[in-house]
DNA sequence: CGACCGATCGTCT
DNA sequence: GACGATCGGTCGA
């Protein structure tokens, strides 16, 4: 058995937005609230590099009321509501000021399967429960109302396990939904398990 | 204050 | 492969 610890600053806030993307897979999110434990082994993530990268929300710096918390120091979570449906869960990295975030796009599913299955209303798990950033945040009982939360804290964090990936597992390609965001839509900054079913397919 | 649109998903053809 | 759902963020007037 592995020892099991929490990702904390010195894992966060470290300068290299793609490496930290790239080490979160394998790693596990859990979210406890409300009296209720799930977590999944991440599979999936896609680094957003602030104010240089015009998929961003936070390109040349824009600063809003919703940006402000990638702003703030690694370790918290920035979640927004996209296409008014969608909630989609981001781990903000770096230093205060510099705004750059990886988005969770994928999870294998490990505790709490039932619980997921209730928050999605789903009968069966299969790998639609937690393939895609929405369903992501649906099935892990993520909304706008924990953005900003710090990632050190009881309710949403990420542990490392031990679990180990080796270069050859992992697929890097570029990122999905992003083609408003010109010659940036072409960059390699999305990273995946390969093989692995909860993937998204392109 | 009004208009436009998105880091998506599921359903239909 | 195409498209509709659905609403807060953002920007311009």
């Amino acid at each position: 058995m592995s020892k099991i610890k929490k990702l904390d600053h010195s894992f966060y806030q470290r300068n290299d937005v793609l490496k930290i993307a790239k080490e979160l897979l394998g790693k596990i999110l859990i979210t406890q609230f409300d009296g209720q434990i799930t977590s999944g082994r991440i599979v999936e993530t896609e680094a957003y590099a602030g104010e240089t990268d015009k998929a961003s929300h936070a390109y040349k710096g824009r600063r809003t009321k919703r940006t402000e918390i990638m702003f703030g120091e690694g370790g918290t979570a920035y979640v927004y509501l996209c296409y008014g449906i969608h909630h989609l869960f981001n781990v903000v990295t770096n230093k205060k000021d510099i705004p750059h975030a990886v988005l969770i796009r994928a999870l294998e599913p490990l505790d709490g399967i039932d619980i997921m299955l209730d928050r999605t209303r789903k009968s069966k798990l299969d790998f639609t429960l937690t393939r895609g950033p929405g369903n992501v945040s649906k099935a892990m009982g993520l909304f706008t109302h924990h953005s900003g939360k710090n990632l050190l804290q009881e309710e949403v964090f990420i542990v490392d396990d031990g679990f180990k990936l080796n270069k050859k597992q992992i697929v890097i390609s570029k990122r999905i939904g992003v083609d408003y965001a010109e010659e940036d839509a072409l960059l390699l900054y999305r990273f995946g398990v390969k093989g692995n079913k909860f993937v998204s397919k392109p």
